[in-house]
DNA sequence: GCTTTGACATAGCGATCCCTATCTGAATAG
DNA sequence: CTATTCAGATAGGGATCGCTATGTCAAAGC
């Protein structure tokens, strides 16, 4: 049995292991904070009492609190839509499967992630009003957009699409709807039915299709 | 030259009349601070003095800054979603001049209007965070969107769209398409370009057009 | 024209905020 | 075992906050 040499099982945990624990624990308990209270709205006290430290643990940790919500912007950033990407990957019939389960994806990050959408609002926020940050917010759509631009364009290959529409453009329209969607669904859930989201894409994949891109040109494709 | 009958037009005003005019100066400056600094953010003085006024002639006009600033979420709601409908009945053609229009209106919110998007983010998380205004909230979106749902049913109807498509539910999904990509507009610009708006409507009216509803059957249409 | 009213200005109170200076005790080094 | 380091706890300072008590002066009532 090895116990020490790679793993670092159970023992009593190092100095440095102790610090990024708490280090850890800070930052998920900032999340929540700041989801439920807002960035000026949530007192560091409240953020290091909710993580079972104090005060002090936290600017030993973070040079403020502001730094410390920039650390949250900057690399907690699960974007939900990478999620997506990648149940559409799993359905690669493009159609009928995957439209249902984005459908109940959206439904859980509305419903049970009750969190998410707050804090990535007060994302948004700050970095309006912070412009200096915009590039950072920029950045970390990056990765999980891109992921989601490319089933999209394997998909719209798939089922030949015009070629004047990029991956791009329909990647930003999707995440932008299933956001848009999401906000919604906290006001007014009725307005938001759990298919909606699924249905909205079939919409847009097969218009997509149809060819409705250029309005000069009158096709009809093979 | 008529100068005093009907119009109120340069006399002093009356006790009443500078009441309502300090109030409307108030509210009008609150929306602005409110959406630059935040509601937790932004300061009593702060709104009075951008108002030109004290502190006290504030708490003269409302009872608390958390009054104020439900006033201003409860009939100040202007939604643009309104000036969409109009946008949309305007131009009767349906797909190809009011796309274009509606993207023009998109651009000009997230470009000119900066403040509207950044105080609609505070409205949404007050509320999410107060759900004792949920009710408000999802009455104030009841009258412009019953406007967009009227234009987008008729429209429906007209193009002989399949019956099991409900006005609302595609009135939702426009409604929450705009939001998303006003605020993504504001993250990164290029990602939203002046046309995408009218594109995504495009796509999503032929996409409805072409009937792509029912879910349950195994598709892979004509 | 005098009195009353009330819109608005001013000053300040109590609470809370972010942050820092200082201390403590356990993990490390020798 | 002793000395050192440092993660984390504690206490408090300086600033700002929302709000109120009080004052002032012009419009409204007689």
């Amino acid at each position: 049995m090895n116990a020490e040499s790679a793993a670092p099982a159970r023992r009593r945990l190092s100095r440095a292991e102790a610090k990024a624990r708490t280090r850890s624990l800070l930052l998920d308990a900032a999340a929540r904070v700041f989801a439920r209270k807002g960035f000026t709205g949530a007192s560091v006290e409240e953020i290091a009492e909710a993580a079972g430290f104090s005060i002090g643990a936290l600017y030993s940790n973070f040079g403020s609190k502001e730094a410390l919500f920039l650390e949250l912007l900057a690399d907690r950033h699960t974007d939900r839509i990478a999620e997506a990407a990648q149940a559409l990957e799993r359905h690669p019939s493009g159609t009928g499967e995957a439209a249902a389960e984005l459908s109940r994806l959206l439904i859980a990050v509305a419903d049970k992630d009750t969190d998410f959408a707050p804090l990535q609002a007060e994302f948004w926020l700050y970095a309006v009003r912070n412009p200096e940050v915009l590039d950072t917010m920029a950045a970390n759509q990056r990765a999980p957009r891109h992921a989601l631009e490319q089933v999209i364009s394997t998909s719209l290959t798939r089922h030949d699409a015009p070629a004047d529409v990029s991956a791009e453009a329909v990647a930003t329209v999707v995440a932008a709807l299933f956001g848009g969607l999401v906000r919604q669904r906290r006001i007014d859930p009725a307005s938001v039915p759990e298919e909606l989201f699924g249905d909205a894409l079939r919409w847009l994949f097969t218009g997509i299709r149809t060819g409705a891109a250029a309005p000069s040109d009158t096709d009809d494709t093979a």
